[in-house]
DNA sequence: GTCTAATCCATACGAACGTTTGAGGATATT
DNA sequence: AATATCCTCAAACGTTCGTATGGATTAGAC
């Protein structure tokens, strides 16, 4: 079982920065090697091939979140007993992990951000396999969670409005940059918090809103 | 000026397949024409590279989608005369065109707008350019409109509430059979009308979430 | 110092890529 | 019937792709 060396570390953060800025099809391992300043072959010994090298870089990042997020889901039900969850503390449970990571990891984290909210949006049979496998677990965790705190709510539209949060989370992760341009900041510290606390509310709000009534105005 | 033959056609409807199944950067012209039964020669005829390829797969679809979503917001605002713009209806303008053009397309459209969710996320440059010139005058437009009906929200919040929206449609519209998988339904006819008003209900309850705070407990 | 195993490196392979070419067929205009 | 215009086609172009190979180089164990 081969150590983590210098090599493996340095394409994992050069496929990740160009993952992100290119996507994983248009990104040659030539591009990578070239970037991590090592040998073209370095990949296939390392990692086995491209695909395997995709899979690296996702676990590196997202297991610590999933477990992270997990974990908060976890203590905020054991506090929490026999009563019903609080929504937005659940949705916090989620959202937060990701923002958190991100501002840890630096720019690194932030490539990698856009690199999950690409693949969010990936429907590429091989990527979103990849992805799912990592998700499923905690998207059942969570949407039995929020279940709990939504008990007014049919079991389908839960998990239909966790995956509006999710594709909402997604796109700001993938955009954040460009979003906070377009409304006016740059300050990029502060950016991240004030997203995060915007979607919080707003995904709060929206997972709580009134069912639709399905008979519609005729136009 | 070549009018539009079979062959451009075929082509369009290949592309927008295999894109949506597979992406812009891993589908080869030599999968599209075969897809399309023609040969591999007529895309560089008729659109003269697989970028201007892409443009047109965009813009065949896009374009009325864009259009529709103006034209029903400026009949809201002329019946709105002076008055604040009721907020749900205002969503309504955004975000039933691409399911309505979804539902009207078959097939087709629903394979059109896993494109569009893939590439809402699309962080290449190239494509986020291609994309956002079709897209900007429409966020132009809707930002301010919303701002007319949220007025107790600053710009900068509107804009980011906004791309919320636009991320949740998205995510939605790439992954709508997936979501419906997941939430228990098949029926793919009454699924779509559903999850516009699911998602439109959330959009309007987040979009009028009340102004985060900003002084958070420390953890 | 010698052996062993891990890692690096230059190089090469065949396949697939986007694009170009030029000959040829089809169709309409004169 | 001749000409011009649009389109199709097979073939090939040069490039780049992911992967494989086998000899250097390194470093630790004995």
């Amino acid at each position: 079982m081969p150590i983590e060396t210098d090599t493996r570390i340095l394409l994992l953060d050069a496929a990740e920065r160009l993952f992100a800025e290119a996507g994983f099809a248009a990104t040659s391992l030539r591009n990578i090697t070239a970037a991590a300043g090592v040998n073209l072959a370095s990949v296939n010994y390392h990692f086995g091939s491209k695909d395997a090298l995709l899979e690296a870089v996702i676990q590196r990042r997202l297991a610590p979140v999933n477990g992270e997020r997990l974990r908060r889901l976890e203590e905020l039900e054991g506090q929490a007993g026999t009563e019903p969850l609080n929504l937005e503390k659940a949705l916090r449970c989620f959202l937060e992990p990701p923002f958190e990571k991100m501002r840890e990891w630096g720019e690194s984290g932030r490539l990698f951000m856009r690199v999950v909210g690409r693949i969010h949006s990936d429907t590429n049979p091989k990527m979103a396999a990849m992805f799912l496998k990592q998700l499923e677990e905690t998207l059942k965790r969570f949407t039995s969670a929020l279940q709990r705190a939504l008990s007014q709510l049919a079991p389908q539209e839960v998990s239909r409005r966790l995956h509006f949060v999710i594709g909402g989370m997604a796109h700001t992760l993938a955009w954040s940059e460009k979003i906070a341009l377009l409304s006016g900041q740059n300050h990029t510290e502060a950016l991240s918090s004030q997203l995060l606390e915007d979607l919080v509310q707003f995904a709060a709000a929206g997972m709580a809103a009134p069912v639709p009534t399905l008979d519609r105005e005729e136009k």
